[in-house]
RNA sequence: GCGCCGUUGGUGAAGUGGUUAACACGCUAGUUUGUGGCACUAGUAUGCGUGAGUUCGAUUCUCACACGACGCC
């Protein structure tokens, strides 16, 4: 089936929208985060684990399960979902990201983007059609368009020349797109540029996405420009459509962009932070290997219900990460993606109240104005 | 007892008669946003075993002592 988006209700006072999305393994609640599982795995955790954290749908990444193992070992599989024994919702990204953070300008042409692989170093070409077969054969449940994820900074020609060819990649990969139980979304590009996001959003409703992405973001540029990217999208997006804000981000960002009408989030802030050993509380960032956790023989946040925090202390995952022990990551990871889904559930309850301005306000005064234990 | 070698930060160590004593690890902090996982950045010896001497100047040369390794009686 295609993802279904309903939407209940508009915060009184924001844009902020509470919704669900149907999809062929469930119905969950938005303002969702999804946990990053790049290579067919939440790094460091089973999927036991990552269901404890009570996720929506998990990402996997398009541009890497095709250099390794291949689409065709996942399809023979029985799919990623069986692959990976996963039977939640996954989405997979197109590897658009990847064109930002592994193909050089020169690499990228009006047929595709050439990768030289990480593995071998193989000539490599990624095309829109091909990014496209790879996602149906993986048989997630929600397929990106492949786009070109512009960097910051860059100037307004060429985000003008990116935006028509992410428009064209999107025609085209819609045009090869088979598989009748997943969704196909369309990704808005046009930097901070209000025209260009205006105009790219009208071209993708006219082609017709199951939902839709805001791209360009968390890619270095300041706060203020991606909130206006945010807003400059979601101004002209349908309202009957599940929006993604793609690669946001740390707690404030999701509170900000929920205010401006996001509805799902994904980020490797969690887990790649847990294996450098920080730890997110609403009272701030943490980081497990300062000294003055040597002794904490308290939990990483009192109030946290995650299997990390009701069953170990600070002092022991210092130890663990400063021992490099793998359970110390798994520890920090879930804590953390547990942090960033509770922080949803805390978002959604405050559109129930109308009180997400009180919230926010509330949250950044712990966050910043009280140290962390 | 004699001979010989050695003694540099928390650790392993490099090095020089003269501005800030290399490097690595550790330690102390920081960074990380559709993941090229365990990376990167910064800080970290007011001192080169102790004492005396030579010298304008000694961690570097000389002597004594202490400590340690090895060899011999």
């Amino acid at each position: 089936m295609k993802v279904k988006y309903n939407l209940i209700k508009e915060e009184k006072n924001t844009k902020a929208r509470l919704g669900t999305i149907e999809t062929n393994y469930g119905t969950y609640d938005t303002p969702m985060f999804m946990p990053v599982g790049t290579q067919a795995t939440v790094k460091t955790l089973s999927p036991e684990e990552v269901k404890a954290c009570n996720p929506g749908i998990i990402l996997a990444n398009t541009y890497h399960l095709w250099l390794r193992p291949g689409e065709d070992v996942v399809d023979h599989a029985g799919g990623l979902h069986k692959f990976m024994n996963w039977d939640g919702p996954i989405l997979t990204d197109s590897g658009g990201f990847q064109v930002f953070s592994l193909a050089k300008p020169k690499d990228i042409t009006e047929e595709g983007v050439h990768f030289k692989s990480i593995y071998n170093g193989d000539e490599l070409l990624l095309t829109p059609e091909k990014s496209i077969e790879i996602q149906n054969k993986l048989d997630s449940d929600i397929a990106m368009s492949f786009d070109e994820c512009v960097g910051f900074p860059h100037t307004r020609e060429y985000v003008e020349e990116s935006v028509e060819r992410t428009l064209r990649w999107a025609e085209r990969g819609k045009k090869v797109f088979n598989n009748e139980r997943q969704s196909l979304f369309g990704i808005v590009q046009g930097a901070e540029y209000e025209d260009l996001r205006k105009h790219c959003v009208e071209e993708l409703v006219k082609m017709g996405f199951d939902g839709y992405s805001i791209g360009g973001t968390a890619v270095g540029e300041p706060k203020d420009v991606q909130y206006k990217q945010v807003e400059y999208s979601c101004k002209y997006l349908p309202k009957d459509k599940v929006r993604y804000l793609m690669g946001v981000g740390d707690p404030i960002d999701i509170i900000e962009n929920v205010i401006r009408g996001v509805d799902i989030f994904d980020c490797v802030g969690p887990t790649r932070l847990a294996r450098h050993g920080h730890f997110y509380t609403m009272h701030g960032k943490g980081n497990i290997k300062n000294a003055k956790y040597k002794e904490d023989f308290t939990p990483l946040e009192d109030e946290c219900d995650c299997y990390a925090c009701k069953n170990y202390t600070k002092a022991y995952i210092r130890h663990l990460i400063r021992a490099e022990e793998t359970f110390g990551q798994r520890l920090l990871s879930i804590h953390n993606i547990r942090f960033l889904i509770r922080l949803t559930e805390e978002l959604r309850e405050a559109i129930k109240e109308d009180q997400i301005l009180e919230y926010r306000e509330n949250f950044i005064k712990n966050y910043y104005e009280e140290e962390s234990k």
